[in-house]
Formats: C-alpha cells, structure tokens, sequence
DNA sequence: TCCTTTTTGTTGTAATTACAACAGAAATGT
DNA sequence: ACATTTCTGTTGTAATTACAACAAAAAGGA
C-alpha cells in the first residue's frame, strides 16, 4: 500500500491534503489496492456503487452496450481519473455504465460511506475532498458535453475534425496522440469503422490531416 | 426577494439548509433574482463563469452551435436546476455552451466566488452546500450519459425508441409528456425534423407508440 | 370570426452511411 | 524468420438520412 502513496497524493481526488492526513483518511476508508486485467469488469451496469474508484495505473473503458448489441464507448480513462464517480452520491441508483479494464490496471478502491457517514463532522479533511469531488465532477461534466459536441456532428468528415480539433486543442498542439485504435475511434464517434478508415485516407489525401497509427497531425485549423 | 424564499428554499442546491442559515448565505453570496425573457442569452459560449444560477421558475435550453451553424441541444433544464454549474469550479474556464431563455425565466444568481472563498472556514454551511453541488453535478453526469446513449444509436427509430423509452422510465409511466416540440427534439437527437416526424407516424402506424402534441404513449415494453 | 403565423406531417431525390467481404500492413508469439 | 493473429484500409451495394418543397393542422392575434 505504501508504495502507491506518490501517486495516490498526486491525484485531483487528494489534492490539497498532507502526507498523515493522507494515510488516515486511506484508514479510515477502508481504502486497498485492487489489480484488473484485460477485459474485467470494473462496474457492471445495474450495479449499485458506494465505493470510490481512482485509477492508480493503466487504462479504463467507460461503455455502454445497445438494446441492439452495438458496444458505445462513453470515454477512456487514465491514472489518476475517478470511475463511476457520480454514482456514488445517491445511494440507490443503477449503474448506467460498464467500465472495463483494457489491459492491466491498478485501481484504488475506497468506501464512499465511511467517507461521508464517519468524517462528516470528525475529519475536517472532508470538507477538502468533497470540494475534490466537486471539481473531478465538473471537469468531467465539461468532457462529456465536448463528446456530445463530437458525436454531434452531421457527418463522418464533421466528426473527426471535430473530435481531431478538439484533441488538438487540449494537446495545446498540432501534432499529438489519441487513445483509441480504430475501432474505439469509431465505437466513440458511433460510426462505421470501415467508412471512418476511408474518410480518413481521404482528409490525409486532401492535406487536412496526417496520421499515422495513433499519431495525427492538424495541417488547418477548424 | 422574500417572496422567493420558499421557492429557494425547496432547491436541492439548499437542501438540509434552516431557513435563517439561508437568508444570511443568500446575503453572504449576494444573491439576486434576475428576470429573463425570450431568447436571452444567460451564459454566452466564451464566457468565464464565477456565479452560480438557480433557476426558480422557467424554461432554460442549453445549447451549442457547430462550427457549421447547425444547432446542438444538449438539455433542456427547468425551475430547481442550475446553469453551468460545473464551469464555476475551475477559474479561467472558457463557457462551452449558450444557455437561453426559453419563454419567461426566473433565474437566482449567487456569487460563488464569496461562496467559496468567504465561507471556507467561517460557514459551517459551507460544507452542506458543496456536498449539494456535488449531488447536483453527479444527477447531471448520469442525465448526460442517457443523452449520450439517446444519440448514439444508430437509425432514427433507435434514437426515438431509446429517448421515449428512457423518458418512460424517468416518469415510471407509459404515458408522458416530452419536453420538446418537434423541432427541438431533433436537435437533441441531432436528427433531421421532417424525417424524425416520418418516422413517429410509422411508429404509430405500427402500434409501437402513440401520441398527439407533447403527449406520448409507449405501447411495448423496450 | 377570420387572417396570420407557427408547428407538424408528407413525399421525392440526392447525399451519406452501414455493412460485408476482402486485401494489405503491423504486431505477436514461437 | 515464419506463421498466426490483429488491426487498418478499400471497394461496391443496399439501406438510411438530409434536404427542400409543400400540405395540413394548430395556435395566436385582431
């Protein structure tokens, strides 16, 4: 447990908190390390959540399966990123997600009820981390309406540079990297793959874009 | 001001908040009630945003335009929702959505920054009210996922049947109304309007669902 | 009431997309 | 290095959609 404290005092979640306070509240919630591989099932939708999930390494899945079977990926999560996080603050609700570990994945787990029941006049340590969540809440809000803006879009073409224009943006640079393959790419933008894949070929051979696996360049501005 | 003291009071932003406790943070956070007609604009895309709106009475659309001048309806929120609450957490923020006034509106500003700032140690209130934002911000995520799960079917019908369906749900009914007219509806399930309305006749047409105006019944379990 | 405006429904056509099937490239394991 | 698997790109066709133009219905005002 110990080991993880560097990276546990670098996150958002406990932002603003010193290194005794830090290993109290981790006591006093209960809190341990849980390792995922490729494919497990972090959240599954339907479930009732009360425990706080930070990602401590590797990479998470938020999705969404269709009442047609088609998979939607909500967003890809990273180290220091909270899963389900507003499932927690009303006891009583379903899931609406499934979060899936892609690859390995070490996941911080702490129980939510102990933090809001146990604390809520002992620790004054509970004021600054439900001022945390708030602040992970609205960065999250803020991500999901720029995923609907991507989606939005009329088309194909409308849709990658938007979603390209926006990568650029929180790159602060042209040039950077994504964290989807093509499938999620498409499985994101909830297009086709296939006529993705050629929409891109074809804003490369216009000199829009360059690319080349994960790697894009912006060659306009949008 | 007096005169809307119920009204606020009721507000889950002031849930678990006494009624003198109220009237001094509503002083504390200089709080006012500003009135809004049709098409106001509250929040301009661009904008930075330090003040918190309460709606108290009203109808408020938050939308977006698209590089390409179409636009994006993202929610459509009503009296005891907040506005743009998750801009106000981070400072520097740029607003990325319009919110405008739809008909008559009613709309309660408090300062945040006094909120967060003034209170940090001296309100004991302060805690209950950014345990609220967080409550209010969690109920938002979830409502943003539906929408992102509304959008991202694949056909017209999908989207219509996935949209009535989870309304059916949210009112524990069959039959309900919908927030939208034709036209707005279609902007938040980014749909051409004429081919959205072709398609709820043919719904009809088939028994699937029935409806006159606003008023929608869903005959088949989804 | 009548007229005007707004909202909703209908239809045909051009544009766009999904899908399937396959080819080529890259990654992986032995 | 080779075989195998996974990922990405390409193409043709059927299905779906956007768009425009108009008709019908409803709402609002004088």
């Amino acid at each position: 447990m110990e080991k993880y404290y560097s990276k546990i005092k670098n996150s958002p979640l406990f932002c603003g908190i010193t290194d005794e306070e830090l290993e109290r509240m981790l006591k006093c919630f209960g809190g341990y390390v849980k390792k995922y591989e490729d494919g497990d099932m972090i959240i599954r939708q339907g479930e009732t959540i009360s425990k706080i999930y930070l990602i401590l390494d590797g990479e998470v899945n938020i999705e969404k399966e269709t009442y047609w079977g088609r998979r939607i990926i909500i967003q890809k999560l990273y180290a220091n990123n909270n899963i389900g996080l507003s499932l927690v603050a009303s006891k009583n609700v379903e899931a609406n997600i499934n979060a899936l570990c892609v690859g390995h994945a070490l996941i911080l787990i702490l129980n939510y009820d102990k933090c809001s029941t146990m604390c809520q006049n002992a620790c004054m340590h509970h004021s600054v981390l439900i001022s945390n969540l708030f602040k992970i809440l609205s960065k999250e809000n803020i991500e999901l309406i720029e995923k609907i803006e991507n989606i939005s879009q009329k088309t194909i073409r409308d849709k990658l540079l938007t979603y390209l224009s926006n990568e650029g943006q929180k790159h602060k640079s042209n040039i950077f990297e994504i964290p989807f393959n093509r499938q999620e790419l498409a499985d994101y933008l909830n297009i086709d793959r296939s006529a993705m894949s050629f929409e891109l070929s074809k804003l490369k051979s216009e000199g829009l874009i360059n690319y080349k696996k994960n790697k894009f360049v912006l060659k306009v501005e949008i």
